[in-house]
RNA sequence: GCCCCCGUAGCUCAGUAGGAUAGAGCAACGGUUUCCUAAACCGUGGGUCACACGUUCAAGUCGUGUCGGGGGCGCCA
């Protein structure tokens, strides 16, 4: 609010003088305290069009705003920065803001409700849940959160891949362990099945339900049955362990149902239509390569089935028949290649390419005790999502995801997720939030109220120290839009650590209940409400639980 | 060979839409508790922002190239 307040005063003072200014004017918290609470380079971007030196129109902007009364002094500092040093009340108004708003704190409208579809996880129904998805799982929820707040209406899909190759494969895998508890001896279980542990358990369970009277039905049939049995179980299996991390969804988009509609023959005629498609050698053909890719792709193999590629043109076809305006994928770092394609089939039908955005999750370490846990997914060796959220807990788990940017790679530290000291900065935040909470229960006991707060007493706070918190708090919204505007969540992780570093050194520096100064100490109870309620707010934004003890 | 991501302190990483003297945590060393939770705080040291060139009043940030690390490139999904 204030950095808004900032630029219109501006703004209004370049009209005022009838001098051109470029949108958008930036203002920013410089790093070095000396150059003021807020600082703005406008006169040095605007010179040239205004025919004067950066200098010259500082002073003039300078001296103009330095007529408010609402700035301690506006300065021109280095090549033309303006410096602006706010006034004491200035501060405090922003503290009573924050309250007045309460939980509503830093939402915006600022996604002006665009219509956002966000696709994450949508893991293969093959398998439990692995780390990846986690992460993924951690992103997509924590970036829906945020959207949400700062005024965007995003809505979250699973896309299913219950259909094709790899799940004929699930229910063959299924099939030899079935044979195999019936007294069949399976001589060699191919490399290409599912070896995980999980499909035995489910041939278990299909034969203590069934029996062998699955043996008496058409192997087509049981196999049928089979693959029905085992995408209920495993997709049931998935949906569990995303709730036990606390993720939901809108949607859960059937790949089988879409191909039920007939919208894989739809998506072909339109391909055809678009002229994008030819026969070579058996197959079906898509041109892509005149639309960006690096070279021509098959949509119908030899044998006459699809590839994979058709479905998800399909796919994607109903993301934008639905009127979404942007369209977010969040994929693991091995489909770039396959974005090539999806994006030139995308031009081809003549969609507008820019509204979709793939946003590449990168691969994550797992370590332990210092080593590396090494993964294999042909053997069945992974550590699945449930391992990990027993292992350090669902909070510890959503943080490390979100700690690092999604373009960066994660090393997950097992050691470290689980240690209770300040190493670990989940316990760090959370321990910010729970000394709040403490010292607020402490003065409910001695009878300190803020109710009927009188808003006059907030000059006692004059500290450098909370002039420095109150303005980290009052970036609160702006950290929120950017967290939105960029896809980052873990610029939110990064505040919050921030925020609570700042709480604790207060704590230790500063009494907030003196008995001896009650107006200082209800001043100070006010300002670290305001905390609270920021630390709450952004830990429910990034799914992470705020203890009131600990 | 082609494509994607990364390269900032000993380690793990931030670094806002290009801004002024590049930050945090951990590790190391030294200190702090009759007091609202020591799961905390204070102090000290530590850098050619991989390298080169370019764009600009201004580059860790943008562009091109080089080097280094990771991942991906089937009529599999």
């Amino acid at each position: 609010m204030i950095k808004q307040k900032i630029i219109t005063d501006i703004i209004n003072i370049f009209k005022q003088l009838d001098y051109r200014y470029k949108e958008p004017v930036i203002v920013e918290i410089p790093n070095n305290v000396e150059h003021g609470d807020y600082a703005s380079n406008v006169a040095m971007l605007n010179a040239k069009s205004n025919k004067l030196k950066p200098i010259e129109l500082a002073e003039q902007l300078a001296e103009n705003l330095n007529k408010k009364r609402d700035y301690k002094s506006v300065e021109v500092a280095g090549p033309g920065f303006l410096n602006f040093r706010l006034s004491n009340p200035l501060y405090h108004q922003v503290l009573q803001y924050i309250h007045e708003q309460g939980t509503n704190y830093g939402a915006s409208d600022y996604g002006q409700k665009k219509k956002v579809l966000l696709e994450f996880v949508s893991a293969n129904p093959t398998g439990p849940l692995n780390v990846v998805s986690a992460r993924a799982a951690a992103y997509g929820d924590s970036l829906y959160r945020i959207m949400n707040f700062t005024g965007f209406e995003p809505f979250r899909e699973f896309y299913v891949n219950d259909a094709g190759n790899q799940v004929d494969i699930l229910a063959e895998s299924i099939e030899l362990r079935y044979r195999e508890l019936h007294g069949e001896r399976i001589i060699e279980f191919p490399p290409e099945a599912y070896h995980g542990e999980y499909v035995r358990d489910l041939a278990i369970k299909l034969s203590v339900s069934e029996g062998a009277k699955l043996f008496h039905i058409s192997d087509k049939d049981r196999l049928e049955r089979m693959k029905n049995f085992a995408l209920d179980e495993i997709h049931l299996m998935q949906v569990e362990s995303l709730r036990r991390f606390d993720v939901d969804f809108d949607n859960w988009m059937s790949e089988k149902k879409l191909r039920q509609e007939g919208i894989l023959e739809e998506a072909l005629s339109y391909l055809a239509e678009a002229k994008c498609t030819y026969e070579s050698e058996d197959a079906v053909w898509f041109c892509s390569s005149k639309y960006g890719d690096v070279k021509d792709r098959v949509l119908i193999k030899s044998d006459g089935n699809p590839t994979y590629l058709v479905p998800d043109i399909a796919y994607h076809i109903t993301k934008y028949q639905r009127g979404f305006d942007i369209i977010i994928d969040v994929l693991g770092p091995d489909h770039h290649a396959h974005v090539l394609k999806l994006k030139a089939a995308i031009r081809a039908l003549n969609y507008d390419v820019n509204k979709l955005e793939v946003i590449y999750l990168q691969q994550i370490n797992i370590f332990d005790q210092g080593e590396k846990v090494k993964m294999s997914k042909r053997a069945g060796k992974i550590v699945t999502m449930d391992d990990l959220i027993k292992e350090v807990g669902r909070d510890a788990a959503r943080y490390f995801f979100l700690d690092r940017k999604p373009s960066a790679h994660l090393n997950f530290d097992l050691e470290l997720a689980t240690k209770q000291s300040s190493e670990n900065p989940v316990y760090y935040i959370q321990y910010a939030y729970a000394r709040i909470c403490s010292i607020l229960k402490k003065a409910k006991k001695e009878k300190i109220s803020l109710r009927n707060f009188d808003t006059g007493l907030l000059k006692k706070l004059n500290k450098n120290d909370e002039f420095r918190i109150i303005k980290h708090l009052m970036t609160y919204p702006d950290i929120l839009i950017q967290a939105a505007e960029h896809r980052e969540p873990h610029r939110l992780a990064t505040y919050i650590l921030e925020l609570a570093g700042m709480f604790h050194k207060y704590y230790s520096k500063y009494k907030v209940i003196e008995d001896k100064y009650p107006e200082l100490s209800k001043s100070r109870l006010y300002l670290i409400h305001a905390i609270k309620q920021v630390l709450a707010s952004s830990l429910h934004l990034m799914g992470i639980s705020a203890p009131e003890k600990m």
